[in-house]
DNA sequence: GAGATAAATGCAAACGTTTGCAATATTTAT
DNA sequence: ATAAATATTGCAAACGTTTGCATTTATCTC
């Protein structure tokens, strides 16, 4: 336990170099002598010793850190919970820390007013990654047009002027109606929020997959929670029967809720009702029946983001990004 | 949009005054006249003028950071994916926002051999917030004796040296089980892993409540995820036959694995085997049946998490703290 | 209206690194 | 052995704030 904290002067002092010795070997910089290099850095570990990142930013105007925001709606908070967001961040999180960058978390709650000035002037971070398009794109279009360094998860077929990744929500949309359809699906409920980011775009995948069977479109419109899944399709069995066969769901989480209503009224999972979700968190192989659903491929995706923000920050010019999706099929849509 | 950064110095210039007004009457100091103050933060947000943080961190030796640790056990990583632990993370982000406090994001991997000294030496953040105990203890101890200044989630019972913000565990274990065993279970598995620190509790409380009605142990260690729960309920239905009636599971993503096999192999829930999880994340109230369990507090315990790190950086002692739990009974064990 | 007190502002020295350039030590070529 | 090239280290000036202390300005007291 040392008394006082220990500086680079210090370190120098005792080994009996400058420091800018001290400094560059512990950047390992080639200019400095290996054994140098080796010598010193033995020594800082030995003295518990840490560059002041506090100093080294203000000196290099540069920080390592990204900062994540999670990109919520304000109304419907509650969607904080889904996993699948979370689960995103998590994956990010990884995929920075390979690259030696540190995340930043924030809800955009925070940062409401001018997130963007608010991380990046404030040299809080280098750039930011923003998780979900939300529905105020223009907010992102400002930061990104006023040279905020940034990335986005989200529906990359979005024209923007900032990088987007994200998966193909159109062909999943298209993928998974295609599926129950292909399956005697005739009459398919779209459950979700068409007017959000990515869902829309699963939407118009939904709406072409009926086109080019001749089928009509049953649009539910709901906040993009399972709880709210769970009381719009009671209400629906409830004032209108069982007027459908089968659902795509915005995602797994909504789907859930849906399968829960359908199942307190002896529904039949997939007999009577065949389901699709999207996102395939751990909890659609897990329920039973267990959820098809499209699978995003998170992992991938964040080292995609992380590299493209890298990329920016270096200069380059880069472009949006399409992830591939993937069918599950399970329980819920095997008849 | 402007071609290049402003700095304080230019901001004091700009209205004719000295950079120590400037600095003052940004950072609120009553010092400086309110009209002065006034005019000084018009102009700095006029200009997009926010403090270069690296300066002002090094300078005050304060950064306002709060590094949060995800403490999980290397081999079972996928416990990443429980809801639970994000959920709580997200709600500490929540709680140090309102404080002013950043919060930064860290598996455990990334800091493996020294954190502590990794992001305070470093000064990267003013103090650490561990959730989960894990198995390994000794780590947190060094830190805490160090002079770290951290609290942890976990289970406040267990002996430390430092502060641990948690549910009551053992009462937790002991209701869910006393609630089964009134509602006429009489072989109650108690589904997780007992070394797990957490969890070793809940497992008290467990055998407690089966003493104390003379009832005998079956204790199935797994880890702590749906998938194994759902693998060894499996295996256990065929090797053994329906040898219980009850389940206490360490956890409701446990529950919802051992759910499956259950369902799946069509033992009736709750009349067959009756269950009981913990946590209460989303998926309790969705799941059908709907999951008892028992609810904590993770948005208090946030905040308190939070106030005691606080208290510990302002120099004060303080203790660990134990948070109440909830049973909340639902469908899967009402007979 | 002068002196004393209080309020508001300015000066200048830190905080602990990094880095261009200069200086020294080492190696190589002749 | 000497000059030239190269490898290694050191000097000192930033980076942009904050803050103790000194100084100026305004307010009060008698």
């Amino acid at each position: 336990m040392n008394n006082k904290k220990i500086k680079l002067t210090d370190l120098a002092k005792l080994a009996g170099v400058s420091t800018s010795t001290v400094s560059r070997a512990l950047n390992d910089n080639p200019l400095i002598k290996q054994e140098t290099r080796d010598k010193l850095q033995r020594l800082a570990k030995e003295h518990n010793f840490s560059l002041n990142t506090a100093a080294s930013r203000l000196r290099t105007q540069k920080t390592n850190v990204v900062a994540v925001i999670i990109n919520l709606d304000e109304q419907t908070e509650q969607s904080i919970s889904d996993p699948f967001l979370l689960k995103v961040v998590s994956e990010i999180n990884l995929a920075l820390n390979q690259q030696g960058l540190e995340l930043l978390l924030s809800n955009s709650i925070m940062a409401q007013d001018d997130w963007a000035n608010y991380f990046i002037n404030s040299r809080r971070a280098d750039g930011i990654i923003v998780v979900g398009q939300g529905k105020n794109q223009t907010n992102i279009e400002n930061a990104a047009n006023a040279g905020i360094p940034l990335v986005v998860w989200g529906d990359p077929k979005t024209p923007s002027n900032y990088p987007i990744v994200g998966s193909d929500n159109y062909l999943g949309g298209l993928q998974a109606t295609t599926h129950l359809i292909e399956h005697g699906a005739k009459n398919i409920v779209f459950l979700g929020d068409p007017e959000h980011g990515e869902i829309s775009e699963r939407h118009r995948g939904y709406s072409a997959a009926l086109a080019s069977h001749k089928l009509e479109q049953h649009v539910v419109s709901i906040d993009i929670t399972s709880s709210s899944a769970y009381q719009s399709i009671n209400q629906l069995l409830r004032e209108k029967g069982l007027y459908f066969d089968a659902i795509v769901a915005c995602s797994d989480m909504v789907a859930l809720g849906a399968m829960k209503a359908l199942k307190e009224r002896y529904v039949s999972i997939p007999n009577d009702v065949a389901l699709v979700g999207f996102d395939d968190i751990a909890m659609a192989d897990i329920s039973h029946p267990s959820l098809s659903t499209i699978r995003q491929n998170t992992q991938y995706a964040a080292t995609l983001l992380v590299q493209k923000l890298m990329q920016q920050l270096a200069g380059e010019k880069v472009e949006s990004q399409v992830i591939d999706i993937e069918l599950i099929t399970r329980q819920s849509s095997k008849r």
